[in-house]
DNA sequence: GAACGATTGAATCGTGCGTTTGACAAACGT
DNA sequence: ACGTTTGTCAAACGCACGATTCAATCGTTC
């Protein structure tokens, strides 16, 4: 794992925080430099100074989050091949190799959890330009576990496996950037474990879906049915 | 249904279509009201004469495309539930009601296919602030399949059922917007009628997702082998 | 304590934005 | 024929942006 930890001066640590928080909860395009020294209660040179501009911290901040969370699916993905070797790896397994490590980089990060997983969620959807080092990243990622995938359900097809990979990114993706959406409507004034409990719940339905048309899933327990009333 | 059709002069008409244009490719927030003019071979000034400034520009064009879809997304679940009186209605059913109008709408464009997918999938990706009447449309349709899907799926917990179908949602916007990313990928040099074939996979994906645990699936393959493996 | 690189701060630059203005001309109603 | 409406246009407005400049300040090292 590359150390992420703060080799920065106390002030460019501040700037850092603060952009990172802005970006959560604005998106990228929607923070000036100027919002940010503001928060950071910096000059407005200061981003400049410290991160070359405002695309440098950007990427940083980008490669940042993405870099370690790669790092650990491929490692969990190597883990979880180990322990079965030879046979197949589960598929739930598979599917929580991939997700996981998204929820879990929450625990190496300043941010409130609610915050975390939106600037994970906008780091992820990001499509424009953005580091050539991340397109590399999730390209590798993606081939790694499109094979494992292939593996543990060799009755689909290549193309259509692709297919249902991508479906998977788009649900999870929403699932991050739009948790605060259904919190309120799920849980109420319950417990915030919200994250675990949805994770699983991804899970679940993603590992169906992946299987279309095969066979095997477990069966989960049953879910407390409270009032719904909905937001979108 | 709506009668979106053009009661609009010439000039304003391109202005309307340079706009959805450039907002397809670029997103809402990359175009500029001198972006659209240029394009539009119009004067800068034309674009807030027409339409009242930018905002309204980009309100009607949401308008015309969200409330048709809603609409027929509405008048195909009226005429389903119709279609199986009293029984339930099957599930890919339902998902192919609210998922086909956003590609039925495709031939009520003027925009290419690729464009019109990106335009329908970002405005219907938009969160912050956004016409009234659209997040009314967009909560009326969440009840109305959300109570149909609960019907169909009458031993999903209502809460859990919330969730899986925003993880749908998640898959069906991603579909839309990352469309070309795959297009290429799995066709290569094959057919173009790539999105009914994508479409229907989705279909297929969510639905097995939604019933997830549970198999009452009409291409009836075999019982379900409760497995419990993965723990989170 | 002088010298020096590393930071900071206030002011400023150039650019692009959405919008407004006012002049002007064609089209229309009477 | 004339006044009004409708549409177009070049120009300009005020504003916010990212970036840069350059002097002032700080912390360290001789």
């Amino acid at each position: 794992m590359r150390d992420f930890t703060f080799p920065f001066s106390e002030p460019k640590r501040r700037l850092l925080e603060a952009a990172e928080t802005l970006f959560a909860d604005r998106g990228f395009d929607a923070v000036s430099v100027r919002d940010i020294t503001k928060e950071a209660g910096a000059n407005v040179a200061a981003v400049n100074y410290h991160f070359g501009g405002r695309d440098g911290l950007i990427g940083l901040v980008v490669l940042r989050y993405v870099t370690p969370v790669n790092e650990e699916r491929i490692a969990r993905l190597d883990a979880a091949e180990r322990n079965h070797a030879g046979k197949v790896v589960p598929l739930e397994e598979l599917i929580g190799c991939y997700a996981e490590p998204l929820v879990s980089a929450v625990r190496r990060s300043e941010l409130s959890e609610r915050l975390f997983y939106k600037l994970i969620g906008r780091i992820f959807s990001l499509q424009g330009e953005v580091p050539a080092e991340m397109e590399n990243q999730m390209k590798q990622v993606a081939e790694r576990f499109l094979r494992a995938l292939g593996r543990s359900l060799p009755e689909v097809a290549a193309d259509e496996l692709i297919w249902r990979f991508h479906f998977l990114i788009g649900a999870m993706l929403h699932m991050l950037t739009h948790q605060e959406v259904l919190s309120r409507v799920t849980n109420g004034a319950s417990g915030q474990p919200a994250m675990e409990a949805t994770l699983s719940r991804f899970v679940r339905f993603a590992a169906s879906g992946l299987r279309e048309g095969g066979v095997p899933a477990h069966n989960g327990s049953a879910a407390p049915s409270p009032q719904a009333i909905f937001d979108f």
